[in-house]
DNA sequence: TTAGGGTTAG
């Protein structure tokens, strides 16, 4: 602290140097430290001010770095395509939409031209502060040549707004435009296809992945079809798909399995799936509570009571929720 | 010698 506040062996440190302290603190969480240099910083420049506004925002200090915001925008700052995607990225993860969308309006006005990368960090703030409509219009306003962020980016809005529908054939119009999917191109559509009940629609995505391209599915994908399988009530197959896995099931995939077991009070195989994730960590404390809520809702209170006795036993601590019915 | 887009849902 000695040493940055008199300057870094009594020089006084330049707004470059001082910059990248800033950067680097808030980027290390460091929020304090960063903000010590920043306030004694005597000038700043755009690059300043926009590392300290996303280091706030990106370590959810909404309200700190909402306080920066009027400085920045009296400077003029957000004039360059990477203040924009800076300022606009953390505006998404912040939900600040009226913020997000003041800066759009403001180089729309200024004649800015925006690049495929300033369309996808708006597309994307729109979308997560809830305008799934804005972020469509601006995606399909032919301005920009889409690649495959900023069509993930559209199709994991889609899903956001659980249009599963939407998130899927977004994914097939992407591949009839000629551009290559990545493993992230399939988690968005497949998590919307269990929220929407789209069965056949996830389990043809999950086929498309290897079969057009050789794209293998990562343990995410896996369990995101068990879900989708799982929801639908088809727990016999969501058990072969695990079955058929090249790798070790995780925790993950598993949790997601007795979920689906639960759901379709199919008790006898929750047991056994419990079973197997309590031999791989007995302090799973999400075990034992669905565990314990499947058999409430079967009116198993001997089980119940069990339960809660293998949990004194292992020494978890959490009280089971029971369900209300 | 400093700042750039997507990555489940909860």
């Amino acid at each position: 602290m000695l040493a940055l506040s008199e300057g870094f062996l009594g020089l006084e440190l330049s707004v470059t140097l001082s910059t990248a302290l800033v950067d680097f603190f808030a980027k290390w969480g460091a929020l304090e430290l960063a903000s010590f240099v920043f306030d004694k910083m005597k000038d700043r420049n755009v690059i300043t001010w926009i590392a300290m506004f996303v280091g706030l925002a990106q370590n959810g200090l909404a309200e700190d770095a909402s306080k920066l915001f009027s400085p920045i925008q009296e400077k003029g700052v957000a004039v360059n395509s990477t203040t924009l995607v800076s300022l606009v990225h953390s505006c998404a993860h912040l939900g600040f939409l009226r913020k997000g969308k003041s800066i759009h309006v403001y180089l729309i006005r200024h004649g800015f031209i925006f690049d495929v990368v300033d369309m996808t960090a708006l597309i994307d703030m729109y979308a997560k502060c809830g305008k799934i409509q804005s972020a469509e219009s601006l995606f399909n306003n032919n301005s920009i040549t889409k690649d495959v962020i900023s069509f993930n980016s559209m199709i994991t809005g889609y899903a956001l707004h659980g249009q599963g529908n939407q998130a899927v054939s977004n994914y097939f119009r992407m591949i009839k435009e000629g551009i290559m999917p990545n493993h992230s191109t399939f988690l968005s559509p497949l998590t919307a296809c269990s929220h929407s009940g789209l069965v056949e629609d996830g389990i043809t995505l999950f086929h498309r992945m290897k079969e057009d391209h050789k794209l293998g599915p990562t343990e995410k994908h896996y369990s995101r079809l068990v879900d989708v399988l799982g929801k639908a009530g088809r727990v016999e197959e969501a058990r072969a798909l695990i079955r058929k896995m090249p790798f070790e099931p995780s925790s993950a995939v598993l949790e997601t399995f007795l979920s689906g077991c639960r759901l379709q009070k199919n008790i006898t195989m929750g047991i056994k799936v419990a079973d197997r994730l309590l031999h791989l960590d007995a302090m799973n404390t999400a075990v034992y509570v669905v565990l314990s809520n499947m058999y409430a809702e079967a009116r198993r209170w001997d089980k119940v009571d069990y339960i809660r006795g293998l949990m004194r036993k292992h020494g978890v601590k959490k009280t089971p929720a029971y369900s209300s019915f």
